[in-house]
DNA sequence: AAACACTTATGATTACAGTCATAAATTAGT
DNA sequence: ACTAATTTATGACTGTAATCATAAGTGTTT
């Protein structure tokens, strides 16, 4: 995450995207830095059989999608706000210029990129077992624990629809459903008027 | 991957690793820069009923446990040496000081680290979904594309044993057999005495 | 308030990868 | 050269998540 003031020295703009707009799309090229100043974006996939993989969600302050800016590589999936959002835009090579100039924000933005390999590394773990069970509560205790900083039991209340905890598991609805309430029963999870906490 | 004359104007060590020795293990924080000079790596998780998740397989002159170098979290996995291994070792004061007087290092440790999570998302959405055949293509794919850059049809062996791609992909031994039987009968491999063409 | 869309829910059935058992072929070790 | 270990292979059976069908509950829009 750059600050604000670097950003608009370097010459990013503030742009807004409608919900369900797409930033960017599977196997473009990267031309722009993105970070998030209001609203939540999500990357995702689409299978063959047209079902989808969420890969991330993100919202304010976090970037995403540098890896194409670095590596000879394209986008491995598509960004979309989830909501109105703005978004700060810096081209490439402002981006380029920036990190030259400021080492320590070329290792914040290294920072970031290592947190969210390691987060893929840990997902792919769960993902590779079979376990519904795993894999759903490897998701919500992330969420917890890495990214909302909560500790105390079930103090979590995920904001996640059934959907979209398949959606990140590679489940499906009904699958999340049972196990959820399989969970339940193991005191694993609370389900309270239908929302789940962890 | 660092030039060895930068590794070693900052202190690094060529370590030793005997076959099936481990480098770092999974939950421990990390104290070195890792850079493999020969033979090769491979990170791994256990999962709860033993069964192995090789999260990559590196060889020379690739790096590797980067991220917790880099944010405050521990090692996601274990790495071994799979063969008699010599290995650059780096500490991490001096690697923070190298990035910090060679920026153009910096940034190809931040481009290896891209990469890295560029093949983790695209495996991620495979592993997400179910169908082994997917599975397997994207691993041979990936290695035969992305890793050896080899365009002509069947002209990637892979060295990988069965039990390795199934380690790789989350399956089992006899799912990857039988499904690299079906994947001959419709020409996406060639399999030669045993060997795995792509 | 009605209409619609989405989310959660449940039951029945199916498909398919996992599991288990066994063995042949190949490679490594002495 | 012989033994042991590993890798590849196949068949039979099982378990479990996906699939399909259907519906109730909740939220949003006009």
């Amino acid at each position: 995450m750059i600050e604000e003031s670097s950003l608009i020295d370097f010459g990013a703009e503030k742009k807004f995207y409608a919900k369900e707009e797409y930033i960017f799309k599977q196997n473009q090229p990267a031309l722009f830095y993105f970070q998030i100043a209001s609203g939540e974006v999500k990357m995702n996939n689409y299978q063959p059989d047209g079902k989808e993989f969420i890969q991330a969600i993100f919202s304010a302050p976090r970037s995403f999608g540098e890896p194409p800016l670095f590596a000879d590589i394209v986008y491995p999936a598509n960004a979309m706000a989830t909501q109105r959002s703005y978004i700060w835009r810096l081209p490439k090579s402002a981006f380029y210029n920036l990190l030259r100039q400021e080492p320590e924000t070329h290792l914040k933005v290294s920072q970031a990129i290592a947190k969210r390999l390691h987060y893929k590394a840990l997902m792919a773990a769960e993902l590779a077992q079979q376990s519904p069970e795993n894999r759903i509560l490897k998701i919500l205790d992330y969420l917890k624990f890495e990214v909302n900083h909560i500790v105390t039991p079930f103090g979590y209340k995920t904001d996640l629809t059934r959907q979209n905890i398949a959606d990140l598991t590679g489940l499906r609805v009904e699958t999340v459903i049972r196990t959820l309430k399989e969970l339940e029963q193991k005191n694993e999870v609370k389900i309270i008027n239908r929302k789940v906490y962890r």
